[in-house]
DNA sequence: AGCACCCAAATACCGGATCT
DNA sequence: AGATCCGGTATTTGGGTGCT
């Protein structure tokens, strides 16, 4: 499917993808061998028992079934994902209205909107839905942390901007408020799955798939932890039934000088790639030349370059074997669920090391590790609703 | 090792300039 | 005249360095 937002997050999926391939690996294997395994004793349950009539395949049921296959992902009770998805039935894309307006501004080269607090945005959502798929249809809208580690911690107002606000009790919680006639505010304070989330949820028009959607952002990314300060507006295509049919995630930086900070990560996104191709000439031409330390190699973690951080990381990969230094960790956590998700940052970590490091004894030592964590996580044998939406993709 | 200090980067705030 | 933009400045933050 196509989106005039798609290659940003091409590259992006990318990278997400390979680092969540580790940390869902295991998930996977255990929910597939599981689920089916359950799944196939009912059946042969209902099969053996002479007193449960299975029904008839009538054309509506074949319908019926074709609804609830996997392919229309039942997000309930799993965390919300910035994945993007589409199911390929359907044609979905999300546009900014406007590339700039009064508050906002949209970054064509680093795909990503700048907003003023307060200002206020319109959205073009636009599907492509065969006829023969149900005719209700909503979108639902929520700010997620694009760092894959805090999307499981809901994104919160913070207590300045939420003490100053005089709004409606039901919507004094949410960042992102809707200016369209027909919408709903859904969530509620730190539901930490898809359905609990902050969110505005506003239908599709009825006759043809597309929406406006006038939004606003009224708290800044800086209002948020320091982790959760990479944001992306995810804009999810539901069925009535609230099954997911496509997504879109659009990074958004909620800030006060919008289009400064835009200019400062595109010059510094040139910076890197000039000091990049730099590096990469010298090491393929004589190595005489140590790549010296100019200045401080300074890093704020949360004033990163969204998704570009994750690109610098995948080109600047390293060529030299890493110096392991193990250790093992003995600690105890306070429940399972929490045991079982810093095992899964553990993973994280690693599998980012996977990425960065070309050599292939580094790899396959780092790689014994996340195998040995993935197996004390599995003896954990936490219930699976908490892995991501996108576990059932694959 | 722990602490204080320094420094640079990021960000908010503010006021003047410009636009509508 | 009000809204918006833009640039200067203050503040915050966290990493690096050197001292104890």
């Amino acid at each position: 499917m196509s989106s005039p937002l798609g290659p940003v997050h091409e590259d992006d999926d990318i990278t997400i993808a390979d680092e969540d391939m580790f940390v869902n690996a295991s998930q996977l294997s255990l929910i597939n061998s599981e689920v089916l395994a359950n799944n196939l004793l009912t059946l042969v349950d209902q099969v053996n028992d002479d007193t449960v009539i299975l029904p008839a395949l009538t054309q509506d049921s074949l319908t019926e079934i074709k609804f609830s296959l996997p392919s229309s992902l039942n997000p309930s009770g799993k965390y919300p994902s910035v994945e993007e998805f589409c199911h390929e039935e359907i044609a979905c894309t999300v546009v900014p209205s406007s590339n700039q307006g009064a508050g906002f501004v949209y970054s064509e080269k680093l795909q990503k909107l700048f907003l003023k607090t307060e200002s206020i945005c319109s959205f073009d959502v636009k599907c492509e839905i065969p006829n023969t798929l149900p005719t209700r249809w909503y979108v639902r809208v929520m700010l997620v942390s694009l760092a894959p580690e805090l999307q499981h911690e809901p994104i919160m107002r913070c207590y300045n901007h939420l003490a100053k606000d005089s709004g409606p009790e039901f919507m004094r919680n949410h960042v992102v408020r809707c200016k369209n006639e027909l919408h709903e505010y859904v969530g509620h304070e730190n539901g930490p799955f898809y359905e609990d989330r902050f969110a505005v949820r506003v239908p599709l028009d009825l006759d043809v798939p597309y929406v406006k959607l006038t939004l606003q952002f009224v708290c800044q990314n800086t209002c948020f932890s320091l982790g959760q300060r990479r944001t992306g507006l995810v804009f999810t295509l539901e069925s009535e039934e609230g099954h997911i049919w496509a997504r879109r995630t659009v990074p958004v930086k909620i800030c006060i000088n919008y289009r400064r900070d835009m200019l400062n990560e595109e010059t510094a996104l040139q910076k890197s790639s000039v000091n990049l191709s730099s590096l990469a000439s010298l090491s393929q031409g004589n190595n005489r030349i140590k790549p010296t330390k100019v200045g401080r190699p300074r890093k704020r973690t949360y004033a990163s370059v969204g998704k570009y951080d994750q690109k610098k990381i995948r080109s600047a990969s390293i060529k030299t074997p890493l110096s392991l230094e193990p250790c093992a960790v003995h600690f105890e956590m306070p429940s399972i669920r929490m045991a079982k998700r810093v095992l899964d940052n553990a993973i994280g970590m690693i599998s980012a090391q996977v990425l960065r490091f070309e050599d292939q004894d580094t790899k396959a030592k780092l790689m014994e590790f996340i195998n040995n964590i993935r197996l004390q996580r599995d003896t954990l044998m936490v219930n699976n609703s908490q892995c991501s939406v996108d576990s059932e993709l694959f």
